[in-house]
DNA sequence: TCTTATTTGTTAATTATTTAACAATAAAAA
DNA sequence: TTTTTATTGTTAAATAATTAACAAATAAGA
């Protein structure tokens, strides 16, 4: 709750520790011990121990953390007070896959919309959300006050749909295309790359 | 071509870079300056320029880097001599995508098996790449001498599929369940969560 | 030819991030 | 009750990554 930012990567962590809290609470673990949190996603105990104090929450001695409390913690700082909505740009594979991913876990962000350029050679409704043409785009995440979207149409088209998400009013953005975008200064933009991600595995395998 | 082993993040720009010169290359551009480069990627001039110092080539000065020799000197650095090949586990829609994203472009990365727990209720073949169930695993993964996977099994087959898969010789993964693995220290693990990148833009978005 | 402008290559400085170190302390054991 | 042990919270140190600064050099222009 306090106001300054958190640094970027503490917040990336703080999702991941949400993530593993979670599994452990419904695995019926009330107490987690810092070096617990940090054998289950590759960091080490003080890290993880620094990540909690700049949230202001406390363990308990030589019992470690109270597992529900630190996700409600964790939440508080990272979620909105309400449910975010986020559209889908490009209905595809990727987007269904997406959609997917959300379905089931229920989280502070919702995918309300997706949008394809043809809707109807596609099914209309995927696990509960319905697609959209690309003209009706930018009424629909005014009307229903959309500020993230995720991008996942095919790379020739990144540009110019990230044109019209901004002119919609969008201010965050996923890019899962290959084409890295411009945008102004007030869109949070994250861009993440599937080919990068193997060719540094590629790398670091061939050197070993 | 030195064996000091390069940073991490120098290598995932090295991978950008490449993308993003073949991009300039095939619309006709000769030369290019670290600061236009810098400006495709969000990055800057300094930062491209010393990553390319690293690997060891050089610009000309006043007209910046020949594109197609740079393309080649970074290639000499992230490539393997011989094409990699990759395994997909896991033919949902995420398996399916990433199979689309290697379609068309020459990559010394390329696709050469699917693994599902039943290739039989889905299509046996995707954009070329033949789907094997489970059980032929560990040998076709032997007999074609394949060392990186990428796993996009559903989350609870997530650790399971990752012991087999190193059994059977891998020795890179790229991890999209959102479950954190534990591997072997001579396995490079690389981990993507969606979630966590989505969470990171709301938090950002949300204090602006 | 000489000067100016521009861009590279590289070292030094700065900033960000991680890790080490350890005091504080409370539970458990003696 | 006293001692030991284990674990947190936090400051200080170390490491990693980025950015600033600038010399070198070459092309272009005067």
């Amino acid at each position: 709750m306090d106001n300054n930012k958190l640094p970027d990567k503490t917040v990336e962590r703080l999702s991941q520790y949400r993530r593993a809290l979670l599994n452990a609470s419904s695995g019926g673990k009330q107490y987690i011990f810092s070096h617990e949190i940090a054998d289950l996603l590759h960091l080490t105990p003080v890290q993880v121990r620094r990540d909690i104090m700049l949230i202001g929450y406390s363990g308990k001695l030589r019992h470690g953390y109270n597992v529900k409390e630190l996700i409600e913690a964790v939440s508080t700082i990272i979620d909105t007070k309400n449910k975010q909505k986020v559209a889908i740009v490009g209905v595809g594979n990727l987007g269904r896959a997406i959609m997917g991913y959300f379905k089931g876990k229920k989280s502070q962000l919702s995918v309300v919309a997706g949008f394809d350029i043809n809707c109807d050679t596609i099914n209309k409704e995927y696990t509960g959300v319905v697609c959209y043409s690309l003209e009706e785009m930018e009424s629909i995440i005014r009307k229903n006050n959309i500020h993230i979207a995720i991008l996942t149409v095919p790379g020739h088209a990144a540009e110019q749909t990230a044109q019209k998400l901004i002119n919609s009013g969008i201010k965050g953005i996923l890019n899962f295309t290959s084409h890295s975008l411009q945008v102004p200064s007030d869109v949070y933009l994250e861009e993440y790359d599937m080919i990068t991600s193997l060719e540094k595995i590629a790398y670091f395998v061939k050197s070993e």
